[in-house]
DNA sequence: GATGAATGAGTATTCATTCAT
DNA sequence: TATGAATGAATACTCATTCAT
């Protein structure tokens, strides 16, 4: 009869999503124990009340957002894998970080909040959320690997898992870069236009495929 | 009249360094906002007062622990452009991934500081001990690209700037593996024994050589 | 328009008696503050505003339940005089005690109410509760102390006021220990079976006709 | 190092004092729950943060005025039985009656809280604490009723534990009635003057050695 | 008549910082 | 120099009560 979501749920849209954004925003800003919840009422003019009767408890309020985001998350990566199966293999990891960057354009809150999340180790659900993103990462890249393999683009003597980490690393760490290049406020430590890191895309995608050295 | 880390820097070794160790820990296994004076002195046995006596205040004991930790950082950095210049290009990467675990084996509370540092905004000096760190690994991987370009180990046609951020991610991500698995509590999200990421050191430099693709 | 009662007057028994229920268990295992009204709703799946809507405020559900527990505690008082009038005094005193045991089993959480009002001061309708059943409680025994010394069952030497007080005082301790050994949950301090009890009723009215000393 | 009576323990006489006595009303006017840490601060007119620096938390002011009372509790007892050893039975029933009288005139506040204990059941220590009174209560009184059978001033075919029990519920409500007539404030139920009460005192022993009836 | 979302003053507790001793 | 008691604004969370639907 009262479970904390159906009061939220049914909330008017506008309302619902105000209270979204600025719970986002707040735990995007701050990480999960310096968010305030407070501040986040102050900023809506709601009463605390009300947004314990939403969700719960402080951690509540969390897992909403964040279980929210997981989907959001999942369903670009299988996108890419349907509309793409059967083209390069190349092609599909650039795609695959222009996708991504699309998500961070779009949920620029949710990815800082991942980011915290990553090397925080007391935030709520950091466990089960960071390997669910592990899982659905191997799950996207080690098939792409083994067909690469199999269509004779990607060398035969490769390690599979060894391909996976390496192109997981590269990748992630393409993405963190482009955040922390666009992201308002905070994170900036490169500074860069959006064209620049197209362009790395191209480019790192590049140097996966030839590699950096002259022997090859 | 006097500055406040004089009377620190007067302690008695031992305490000294006890007083440092204690802090760092805390700051390693909480970040900087959930860090607690408290439980430092509590652990220390020493007043409140001293401990805010020796550094001003909270960042003031941050600070100065960072201080010290950005000197061991930069050292290693240096001793490997020196000892290995003018061998092989993919020998000397590969020698400093091992020597980054080394550095985080030794300093492995330092390294946790700075991992949380790196999406956590509201860390005192983020910005220029980061700044720092990406400077340090810029002027330690521009001359290596250079130098094994002019050698023709690395191909003539790389965009230096490009294939220098390639490889810094690479070697970042690889070193974060590392520490994620073998740093003891909290962190740990793969699971692997040291003989695994060791070949995993060699298995990277192995890709950043050859590419992953057959057409090299 | 409406006196708040009539509302809740006019429900379907069964709901009725459901609400009074829930309320009355509230009250016994959580006093008057420490009780909560979002638990009495939760448990019966209604509206918070309907409770309201029923008894005005929470003092009122309170005053409601009890100002019936009020009229079911002075019946067996007077069915106790009527049905015994003529008998022995003691075995009215030993009778009443039965009786007081039966009452406690049939209402429980009326009587767990009692014993908390006792002795908080702040419970709503507490003095007049007391004074209440101080009252009923003399008048039952007055009569039955006058009745005694005139039949020459009791001493004529006896302050009939302070034998009530003796009596009534004897009498609602023995109650309390019945209560507090077989209450549910909670109370218990002593440990006793039923049988252990019943022979202290009659122990307990032997006591008083010949008391504990030699030289009587 | 940091006990939490420690601080507490070195502050000067008056203070504490003054602290105790302030915290203890409070308890006793409210019982546990209802005590509230921010009334007690505002009368003391300190910082809130103090009283936790003493106490740790609000159960720990509880159990510090509650751990002492305890004690203040038992020595009265043991005077007792030592200075009247030998003598008449029911003096010595007597005397105890004053002296529980005399505790209560000297520490009301410490008996209101029992009062309150006795059949609220979340207070913090309820259990250990009523078990330990029943327990000294009936270590006092069982070697008093085994030598009063022993020197013939008690009936011989008394059962021990049934008389216990029921000097131990007369004496005990007595004292209840004292408190409630004598305390300031709120419990006040009975109206009584002392004289009147010590007279009962005479009263209850007597009724406790003759009993009421004529038969014996 | 019934609902249940909104309220806001209330609760206990923490913690960096100051300062008299 | 070292101490540790005092501070008070901050934290998450609760709950009786109201009122528009």
């Amino acid at each position: 009869m009262d479970l904390p979501q159906k009061t939220f749920e049914n909330l008017p849209d506008k309302k619902r999503e105000r209270v979204l954004a600025e719970a986002t925003l707040e735990f995007a800003e701050h990480g999960y124990h310096q968010a305030s919840v407070n501040r986040i009422v102050e900023r809506l003019g709601i009463a605390k009340g009300s947004l314990f009767k939403y969700f719960g408890n402080k951690q509540g309020i969390f897992e909403y957002i964040f279980g929210h985001a997981v989907n959001q998350f999942k369903k670009p990566l299988k996108d890419i894998r349907n509309t793409t199966s059967g083209k390069d293999f190349f092609e599909r990891i650039e795609k695959s970080l222009l996708a991504g960057c699309t998500f961070i354009t779009a949920h620029p809150h949710i990815y800082r909040i991942y980011l915290k999340m990553l090397f925080q180790e007391d935030f709520p659900l950091r466990n089960t959320f960071l390997s669910e993103v592990r899982q659905a990462s191997t799950k996207f890249l080690r098939p792409l690997v083994d067909q690469g393999i199999e269509s004779g683009q990607l060398r035969n003597d490769l390690d599979p898992e060894m391909a996976v980490f390496h192109l997981d690393s590269v990748m992630d760490r393409f993405l963190q870069s482009y955040a922390v290049a666009h992201l308002d406020g905070g994170i900036g430590l490169y500074e860069a236009d959006h064209e620049v890191l197209e362009n790395k895309a191209r480019a790192v995608t590049d140097f996966l495929r030839h590699g950096l050295g002259t022997t090859s």
